[in-house]
DNA sequence: TGGCATGTTTAGTTTGTCCTAATTTATCGG
DNA sequence: CCGATAAATTAGGACAAACTAAACATGCCA
């Protein structure tokens, strides 16, 4: 297992650095410099600088011009900051009046202050929820998140049924945008078009009959709906 | 008034320091480099280093080797960050299970994180509490308090009759038995005796006859019972 | 295969906050 | 009013995390 070192506790860029990295490593390949720095506004010296003190806290590997990965330390600390982040999102909506666009900001700087024990009175209240207020699933208090595979809404075929599970951002005017045309998590849509070269796709779903950008649909992730409207539970055929 | 500076954030210490300074002056004297270091737990040059910037930042008035006081902005950001911390921890304790005396330690971290917005929410959702759970008033949004001078256990004469406003600790272990022995704000207490040189108070309130040491008395503000037991609002005798 | 664009790292600084050791100031008792 | 003691400050340094400017590596294309 791993070296449960005296575990001095994380500085709040310690655990940015390691968010962000867990972010651009989750399709299996190493994050970069650039990227980090890009994610978290800053220049890429800086990064370096902190990559070098990461590896040497075993929280990365760095191989230094060829990306950086996190180690199980590493992945354990991002998953318990994504945990964190998830249910303040998901308490703060339920419980506080905020709305989908503008919980990440809040949540950005609580999930670096909150106790654990806090975490699980909020996860209690809450029923202990799977999924946050984008679609995005909640690890559960021993960190294990099942990373389920939705299909974007570009790839779902023209006459096609889907039901949006996941919205891939964070950004309130786009959150906002989604939410005025009716695209949010639980809703059923049906793709009556969608033009080639990036073009709009054409939907019709929770608001009626929507045109949306290509880049947009790209971030709406979906179940598709089954051909036997039933037992999406049901293993046995 | 004050010079309504470019406002750049605070820090997290400077924070810190302004609190500590607005309880250590609440009588009127300057607080001591030694005192604020004892209550931060950090060394007497680092708090001379620091008392020199918040200086030179106009947060507070240093005479070398004489204390140090709030100036106006100094004192707005310390009420806020008492605010913060009061709400904070009414807010955990009528909604997440906090105990008297387990939520100072989460208040203290969460109060340099939450926005504004995020305690004005909690703040309606109490209904605007004006006193948290150890009886501490709570600065209101446009930061005036009232400091109500009530009058410590130790100085009830013996066969009077009091209520418990107050307890002036943040310690769990001497709340833990204030609560057990029943000396908790809105308990109405009677001395049963009061022993010289320091010595012990015997009171009969919430929890029956107890016997408590002069210390922890001198921590347990009051309002004495009034001789004719009705209208403490009534100003026309 | 050599050169160049792109991306990364090293070098050297800055800022904020802390430390220990040494020095200075204030004060109080004789 | 002088010196001892307690308190505060200065001096000098460390460390985390950011920066800019300069040097260096990688990989692709002609």
């Amino acid at each position: 297992m791993s070296a449960a070192l005296a575990q001095e506790p994380l500085t709040r860029s310690v655990e940015d650095y390691l968010k962000v990295i867990y972010r651009l490593t989750q399709r299996g390949q190493p994050a970069s410099t650039r990227d980090i720095a890009g994610w978290l506004q800053l220049s890429a010296p800086s990064v370096s600088g902190m990559l070098r003190r990461l590896a040497e806290q075993g929280l990365v590997e760095h191989s230094p011009y060829r990306g950086v990965q996190l180690t199980d330390d590493g992945r354990r600390v991002a998953l318990r900051m994504v945990r964190r982040h998830r249910i303040i999102e998901s308490y703060l909506v339920a419980f506080l009046g905020y709305t989908w666009d503008d919980v990440h900001e809040e949540a950005e700087r609580l999930e670096h202050a909150v106790s654990d024990r806090l975490i699980e009175r909020m996860a209690a209240a809450l029923g202990h929820p799977r999924f946050d207020p984008h679609g995005d699933p909640i690890p559960d208090e021993d960190l294990s998140v099942d990373e389920l595979s939705y299909v974007p809404l570009t790839d779902i075929p023209v006459g096609g049924t889907a039901e949006v599970r996941q919205v891939g951002t964070d950004q309130p005017e786009r959150l906002r945008y989604l939410a005025a045309v009716g695209l949010t998590p639980g809703t059923t849509v049906t793709i009556l078009d969608r033009q080639p070269f990036q073009g709009p796709i054409t939907v019709r779903g929770g608001a009626g009959e929507q045109v949306i950008g290509h880049e947009l649909g790209g971030m709406v992730l979906c179940a598709p709906a089954e051909r036997q409207e039933e037992g999406r539970n049901d293993d046995a055929v």
